[in-house]
DNA sequence: GCACATTATCGAACCGGTTCGATAATTTTT
DNA sequence: AAAAATTATCGAACCGGTTCGATAATGTGC
C-alpha cells in the first residue's frame, strides 16, 4: 500500500539511491533530476520509514526521560512540568520523548529502561535523584545523558540546576526585610543536594543580617517531602517553648501541610506565622491565603535539557556544561510583618 | 560493539533463525539447543535491537497521543492526567507513548503528527476535541484510534467518556438537596460534547425537583472554559436583578473564576453564593473555600483508553466500544445552605 | 517395515531505508 | 589535446531482525 523509495525511484526513472540523496540533500544531483523525484514524491505521497531509517542511521529520532518512580507515580506536578518542557523542546528538534521511572531497588543493566536496552532513545535525560548505578549504566551505553535538578555525586556530567541557594536566600531577605527575626527551617529529604543548597541560602541570608541559626527552629527528615511531613514537622516546631515567626519551607508541599496544620490548630497565617515555599506549583495561588514562595520555571528546566542534549547529540558540545536556572520570589499573602518584640524590651 | 542475533546463533552453534525462534516462542526448539540459547544471550546480554524488530515485524511498539494544542499550551491539569494514565498502563503492555499536539488549524495530511507520517506509532488516541479532518486522516491510515472525552459526531470510533450528565446531576442534587431553588449553570465551550451532557444533568436535576431552569441564571460562551471566563460570566451574572443562590461551574476553573471574582466583590462563598465545580483538578482542594465539585477519575481516562487501544491493536476488540467512567461527588466548603426565603414570604 | 506426521534446524529472501565505490559525462586545468 | 577535477547517477551491499519453504531426523499408525 504504502509507497517505498523503490516506489518513487522508479517513478521518477532514478536509482533508489538517488531519492535518498534528494531526502538527504547529500551528494550530486542535477537539477532537473530533483525536481522529478520531488514530484514523485509528492504523487506518491511518500514518507520514509521511521524504522527504515532507524535501522540504517542508528539514530531513533527519540530521547528518553527518565524521573525517579517516587516523583512519578505521585504524580507530582513538578517534574511533570519539567517533562512537558523537555517535549516542547523536543519537538522544535524532531525529536520525540520517551517517557519512564525506575524505581529505588534498581539493581542490574537488565533494570534499564527497555528503551535504552532495545537502543531506541538517542540520548536520556534524567530528572531528580535516581540510582547512581543506574546513571553509571547508561553512561556505559555510551549514550549522552544530561541531569535534571540532580548534580550527581562523583561523576562529571551534564546538567541543569534550579538556583537553589539564592532562591532560599531570596525567601529568607524577604522575611528578614518584613521585620522577622524568629525565622525557622524546615524540611525533608536529607540526602537530595538541594535540601542542603536551599539550607545553606536560608543560612547565609541569616548570618548576613548577623542573625544565628537557632537549632530549634530547624526541623528536618530523610523522608520525602510531603504535605503529611509539612503537618508533621510543624507539630514539632509548635511544641517547644520559643517559637519561630516566620518559616522557610524547603518545598511547596511542606508549606501546605504547614498551612493546613496551622490551620488546624488556629494558628493565623500570616499574622502569627509567615511561611514562604518553594517551587510555585500551581495550588500556591489558590491556597488559603494564597502562598508566597519561589518561582521555580520548571518547563524551563526541561527545555534547557533538551537543548543541552540536543548540543550534545549533534556532537556540538564536547564540555560538561552545568547550567543553573534562575529563581524569583513570588510574594503572595503567606508572609505578613514580623513582630520587632525583643528588641525593645 | 553490541551483541546481534548473528552472534548469538554463532556462538550457540545454529541458525539465526533458530534464535530468533526461541526469542519469539514460535515454532520447534529442542529443550538443549534453547538453553545453549538463552546462555549465548546471557553470555552476550543480547537485547534485540527495537529498529530492526520494527522493520520487519512493522510495529513500533508505540502508541500516539494526540491533544488539542489549547489545552496542552496552557499545560491544562487535566489532560496531562490523562496523558499519564495512558503512560501508566502503556508501560504494563510495553508500549511507549509518544505525545504530540495539534492546532486547530490543522489542514491536511501533511499536518498529521509525524509519528503517524512515518508510521512510528501502533495506534492512537485522541484526547478532546481535535479537528474532524484529523480524525479522518488517522482513520484512513488504518491506525487504530480511541477517543477520549470526545464523542466525534458521525463517525463511530471506540471512545472513552466522563460520565457528564450524571456528575451535574450529582452537583445539582447536592444543591438542592442543601436547600437552594435559585441554581444557575455557568460555562463556555458551547460546542464540546461535554458541556451539553452537563447542562443537561442540571435541568434534569431541577426538573426533577419540579423547578424551571431560570435562562437569567445560566450563562455560557463560545470561548474556551477559562478562569477569566469564569469571572465574566459571574460579572455578567451579578448584574442581573435577580441573583441565584448557587451555580454549577461546567468545570473548575470556571468555578475558580468565579470564587476570585465573588471575592473581589465582596460577595461571600458559600453564605451568599455556592458554587459547584467539576473535574476536581488539584488545586480544587486548596481554594478559600475549598471547592466542592464533581470528581472524575482523570488517570482512569487514560487509563481505560489505552487498554481499549490494546485490545485493538492485539486483534481482540473489533465492535465499536463506548465506556462511560464514573464519578463522584466530592463536597468540600464552598456549598453551603441555601436560605430557604419566597416560600414563606 | 513403510507411509505419514511431528519435531528440529537451516539458509535465503525480505523489510525499506542509507552508504559507498564504480562509472560515465562534463568541465576545468595544464 | 591529454590529464585531472567536478558533477551526476547507479547498483550492490548492508543494517539486524523475521519469515518461510526445504530438508532431515525422529516418532506413530497399521
Amino acid at each position: 500500500m504504502a509507497a517505498t523509495i523503490r516506489d518513487v525511484a522508479q517513478r521518477a526513472k532514478v536509482a533508489p539511491s538517488t531519492v535518498s540523496a534528494v531526502l538527504n540533500n547529500k551528494g550530486y544531483v542535477h537539477h532537473d533530476t530533483r525536481a522529478r523525484i520531488e514530484q514523485a514524491i509528492r504523487d506518491l505521497k511518500y514518507i520514509p520509514r521511521r524504522s527504515a531509517r532507524s535501522l540504517t542511521t542508528r539514530t531513533s529520532g527519540n530521547i528518553g526521560f527518565i524521573v525517579n518512580e517516587n516523583h512519578f507515580t505521585r504524580a507530582e506536578p513538578f517534574y511533570t512540568k519539567v517533562f512537558l518542557g523537555t517535549e516542547f523542546q523536543a519537538r522544535r528538534h524532531d525529536f520525540y520523548v520517551l517517557l519512564t521511572s525506575v524505581s529505588d531497588s534498581y539493581a542490574s543493566y537488565r533494570d534499564m529502561p527497555r528503551f535504552l536496552l532495545e537502543r531506541n532513545v538517542d540520548g536520556v535525560i534524567i530528572a531528580g535523584s535516581v540510582p547512581a548505578r543506574l546513571i553509571q549504566d547508561v553512561v556505559d551505553q555510551e549514550v549522552p545523558v544530561v541531569l535534571v535538578d540532580f548534580a550527581n555525586g562523583g561523576r562529571s556530567l551534564p546538567r541543569v540546576l534550579i538556583d537553589n541557594r539564592h532562591g532560599a536566600y531570596l525567601a529568607t531577605r524577604h522575611l528578614l526585610e518584613r521585620g522577622h527575626e524568629r525565622i525557622g527551617f524546615i524540611g525533608g529529604n536529607k540526602p537530595h543536594p538541594s535540601r542542603m543548597e536551599r539550607f545553606e541560602g536560608f543560612r547565609d541570608a541569616l548570618l548576613e543580617s548577623g542573625l544565628p541559626v537557632n537549632e530549634d527552629w530547624v526541623a528536618l527528615s530523610d523522608t520525602r517531602s510531603s504535605v503529611e511531613l509539612g503537618e508533621e514537622l510543624f507539630h514539632a516546631l509548635w511544641d517547644k517553648p520559643e517559637k519561630p515567626g516566620a518559616l522557610v519551607c524547603f518545598n511547596d508541599a511542606i508549606a501546605m501541610g504547614v498551612l493546613h496544620a496551622a490551620h488546624a490548630m488556629n494558628v493565623k497565617i500570616p499574622t502569627e506565622l509567615s511561611i514562604v515555599g518553594f517551587d510555585d506549583v500551581d495550588a500556591c495561588a489558590h491556597t488559603s491565603p494564597p502562598l508566597s514562595t519561589v518561582r521555580v520555571q520548571k518547563e524551563e528546566l526541561g527545555m534547557v535539557a533538551m537543548r543541552t542534549l540536543h548540543d550534545l547529540i549533534a556532537g556540538r558540545e564536547k564540555a560538561m556544561v552545568s547550567t543553573r536556572i534562575g529563581v524569583e520570589l513570588v510574594i503572595r499573602q503567606s508572609t505578613g510583618p514580623g513582630q520587632v518584640l525583643s528588641r525593645e524590651a
